[in-house]
Formats: C-alpha cells, sequence, structure tokens
DNA sequence: GCACGATGTCAACACGCGTTGGCCAACAAG
DNA sequence: CTTGTTGGCCAACGCGTGTTGACATCGTGC
C-alpha cells in the first residue's frame, strides 16, 4: 500500500481520469438525458475505456447521481430590500444560464428531473435547501411564504424551459435585459401577493 | 356487418384496437417518456401482440407522433376583456391538467419535449398556433406580443412543471383556486407590460 | 363451399446496452 | 529480482430492445 508522504509529489492519480469521466458525464447528460446516454459514448468522450467508468463509478446510476451535484450559488440576500429581489433573481438565473457553456449543471438537473424520479427528488432538495430559505429571509414572515416561493421558483424554470430547452423563437429573441424588464415584475407580483 | 352479442367474444375492429393501443402508448409516455416506454409493454397494457403496434403504427416514433396529437382546446377569448385574461388562462390550464386522468396528453408533450426535439419541435408548433394568436387577439397590436405571449406560456409552462412534474410539496398544497389568486397576477403583469 | 382479407400470435434476428472478469504494462518497495 | 499496486484495455456475458416474417384463426362475400 502507498504511504502519502508529506513531500508528496505531483504524480497522475485516477482522479484526474475520474475528474475527466465527470465532465464527459455531465455533457452527455444535458445534452443527452439520462437514458440515451451510454456508459460507453461517456467512456470515448473522456478517451478510456468503458469499464474504467465502472471501476470509478460503481455504475450508472451512481454516476448520475455525482453529476446532480449543484450549487445554485444563490447570492446572500440578507440586506436586499424586497423590491429589487425579483429583478435580482432574474437576472443572476439567467446568466447562470447563459454563462459558462461547460457548466452543464443545470441543464443536466433540469432536463433528467422530468423524466427520473431520482433527479426530480434532488430538484426538490435543492428548491428547499436552497432557493426557498433565501426568498424566505427577504420576506416578512406569512404562512404561504413556502408556497410563493414556490411559485417564484416555477416562473424561473419556466423561463428555463421556454427560453433553453424548448428554445421558443419569441422567447429567444428578447435579450437578457429584455427578459429581466418583461419578467422581474411578474415575480414581483407572486412576492408581493394579491 | 359485425354485431355486437353478449356473451360471445366479438372480435375487435381495427380502429378499436388501434385506439387501444393508442390510450396505453398515451399513458406509458405520460408515465415514463419515450425511451423507457417499450413496443412490448405498450402492447401487453393493450392486451395484444408487439408485432401489432407495428403493424398499426409503422414504428415506435410513429407511434410517439400519434400519441402527440394535442387540442389545447382554448376558448376564444375575443370578446375577453383584457384584465380577466391572466385568471381565466391558469383557470384553464389548472383545469386541464387536472381534469381527466386518463388524458395524459398534455404529461405526454411535456415530458417528452424536454429530451425529444421531435416533441419539442410540436411544442414550438403549438405555442405558434393555438396559444400565441389566442393571446394576441386580447392584446392591442404591438412589436413585442410574441415576446410577452412566450413569457406567459413560460409562466404557464412553470407552473405545469414545479406543481405537476417536479412535485414541489409547496406547489402542491396550494388549491387550484388559490394557484389563481397568486398566479394570475403575476401573468397580468407580464401582459400589461413594464 | 371456398378463397380472402382482416386480426392476431409466435419465434427469431440483429443490435446495443450495462456490467464483469481476466490480462497487461508501468513502476515503486522490499 | 520478486512482489504488489495502479491505471488501463479487451473480450465476453446476459439481457432487453425494435423490428420482421411466417403462420394461425375467423367472419364474410362470391
Amino acid at each position: 500500500m502507498t504511504e502519502n508522504e508529506t513531500g508528496e509529489r505531483a504524480r497522475r492519480t485516477g482522479e484526474a481520469t475520474k475528474a475527466g469521466i465527470l465532465a464527459a458525464a455531465r455533457a452527455r447528460f444535458a445534452r443527452q438525458g439520462y437514458e440515451r446516454t451510454t456508459i460507453r459514448a461517456v467512456a470515448a468522450d473522456a478517451g478510456i475505456d468503458a469499464s474504467m467508468v465502472m471501476r470509478y463509478f460503481g455504475s450508472k446510476e451512481q454516476l448520475f447521481e455525482a453529476a446532480l451535484t449543484i450549487d445554485l450559488q444563490l447570492p446572500d440576500l440578507g440586506g436586499i430590500p424586497q423590491q429589487e429581489l425579483p429583478a435580482l433573481l432574474v437576472r443572476h438565473f439567467v446568466a447562470r444560464w447563459e454563462g459558462d457553456p461547460t457548466d452543464d449543471a443545470l441543464l443536466v438537473l433540469l432536463r433528467s428531473a422530468v423524466t427520473n424520479e431520482q433527479a426530480a427528488a434532488r430538484m426538490r432538495d435543492i428548491f428547499a435547501r436552497q432557493v426557498a430559505p433565501v426568498i424566505a429571509t427577504a420576506l416578512p414572515p406569512a404562512p404561504d411564504v413556502p408556497q410563493r416561493a414556490a411559485l417564484m421558483s416555477a416562473q424561473l424554470l419556466g423561463l428555463a424551459l421556454a427560453r433553453y430547452l424548448l428554445r421558443l423563437p419569441p422567447a429567444l429573441a428578447l435579450t437578457p435585459a429584455e427578459v429581466e424588464r418583461l419578467y422581474a415584475p411578474a415575480l414581483a407580483a407572486v412576492l408581493a401577493g394579491p
């Protein structure tokens, strides 16, 4: 057994390969979803044999699980006035979707969550842990805060669906700034309540 | 001419079988999506052999195509005042989603459109032919009417996504009337513009 | 009666899938 | 040198898939 020493030399470990597999898997899952993504294709993208994927991740399902890890990177909304929250959320999400083209995490999650119960559960978890609390801190306490947060999330998800998944032409015709201008008031309407 | 006789095995006409296959296919596609739905499973649900499905529909893809035929049954909005349109749309869509449980058409379309380009194209077509014109008739002419219609569709799709596909608990906690009360103003915000 | 088309079953084919296990090359340690 | 570990390839297995074609059954028109 190899022992780690303090003066550890730079070695070509399996970690690099594992990261390569994960990146390839994310890209495939994002483009094709869970079912149509094959272990063989992921392995080919990563430049190794399919059996290596099994070695490092155990099974296709575990590989998928690993690819689902996501951090929405929501900013801290502690001091944000309620009026500015909607525009900020829209801007942040659009930027997140259109930012780094190699960051397929959101695409993986949304595309998979619609047909894969495992991914749907992950989505619910992300909403409960990352989205709902952040929105709740910017709102005065009320019994229907979680419901309003869910409806705001629905709006943001619907935007992503129409623009980045279905690619409705009129939705694509808008610039990010125009989306913010037209869509933020809609978030605000749910935020404020009827 | 074949007569229906009680107690005797009536041989099915081809149309009845075809309709049975289509109903079974819609249910499977709605629950499992395109990839995980197998011809054998559809045939078993319809109580016939898998080769019958091929006989009647040619291929799995053509069966899917047939299952995608959808009529949103949007009411004529000719005389509707603009103020009432959002609530009417929300009510109509929620009713359509929660109405007939055997009518899986919407579920098929939405679930498939996220991973299947064929279904996505169908969705764009439905938006362009059924949704956008109806919304446009209720609005004063403006250059950004299609964009606003697309964003309203995004909101309705997001609602369906959160409530019926992802099943976010807070979104499920709302009654249809509460959804209408909270969500219609959001549609109105997009409809009216900033 | 008899052929015929409609309705349906059955067995098989070819293929791609996830997964397994054996083998190989490099290399560090004893 | 031997031994063990690591990173990797290769061939194969078992299975389920979409799809095909040969065969069975039965009501009905000539």
